[in-house]
DNA sequence: CTATTTAGTTCCTTTTTGGAACTCTAAGTG
DNA sequence: CACTTAGAGTTCCAAAAAGGAACTAAATAG
């Protein structure tokens, strides 16, 4: 399969990564995150080639991640924003920098420490259930393949009854 | 900057890119997540290039975020697992995989609908502070540099007090 | 002896990146 | 006016990565 049909499979994080998982698109929006909105600010601050860039952001505003906007006119400059679409990347980027915090730091520690706001404590990411409200560990949630979709899936046996499906003792 | 040579950066993102922001990379842990173990199973779910698989869990081998273990000898073969390091990508992988849910679905709506076992009740993911439980938007946190690296990071000014930072009124 | 299963490797073509220079619009400077 | 600077790109070419298909290897089944 080739990587421009993605977005065509059955499959959220195939989708998701159609929008996000090319190379350099999730620096872009941590960035983005961190308040940088400017072309020249990426360039440099990434180190990214500048037609890459140039594309990259062209493709995050198509997909509805990121909006133009003027901040001058004459000549016209436009910047980069986050829209609620790439508002919502979130949590996602969160804990994906956090895992690297934990795994991937060297002596000095994580680069940025996170802090939430208001509250003074050093802010350590968490995934709930939005509906009971209970921290939830990777085995703690299962899988059901919707109805109208499920055929094409093609799920191994293990992932129906998805209790046992990624355990370790297996 | 070259795309290899980003674990080198004091950043998690680029670090944690480095490992898993590969193309292809998070739908194989996402196939892990639902219990696929076997490289031809991989394979034929992906339509990946079977070079192109190898090298990615040779990588996450490396990495230690898979392990490959053998499901019997003569011949060996072996199968490729979660391990802990890899089993705390869940939060992230959910959180992408609900992202793509919410912004990507067709008619159909979410291929896969994700149930909070035990309860019964759909599980929508939610970002909580493990120190408060508090749930936590975009908004409610904030980055500090470590001091050991500051200089480095070359963060923008909106960045030092970003509560403005990313903000959509600007 | 031949076919099958599983997990790769090899070879070659096509696509994507990386690097560097160039373009365009308008403002500021002497 | 000519000259330089700033910001946001575009163009061109070489290098690296991915796609496609066939081939290898070790053991078992018929």
């Amino acid at each position: 399969m080739r990587w421009q049909d993605l977005d065509q499979e059955p499959c959220s994080m195939a989708r998701t990564l159609a929008v996000i998982g090319d190379r350099w698109t999730l620096l872009i929006l941590r960035d983005c995150f961190l308040g940088v909105r400017r072309f020249e600010r990426f360039q440099e601050r990434l180190g990214i080639t500048r037609h890459v860039l140039s594309d990259r952001l062209r493709k995050l505003v198509e997909a509805g991640v990121l909006e133009k906007r003027a901040y001058q006119e004459r000549p016209v400059r436009e910047e980069y924003r986050l829209t609620t679409m790439g508002l919502e990347l979130h949590p996602a980027i969160i804990h994906l920098v956090q895992w690297g915090d934990r795994w991937l730091s060297d002596d000095h520690g994580a680069p940025l420490q996170h802090v939430h706001r208001g509250h003074g404590h050093r802010f350590q990411a968490q995934l709930t259930c939005a509906d009971c409200g209970e921290v939830v560990g990777p085995r703690d949630v299962t899988v059901v393949a919707n109805p109208a979709l499920a055929r094409q899936l093609d799920l191994p046996d293990e992932s129906r009854s998805p209790d046992t499906a990624w355990r370790q003792g297996g």
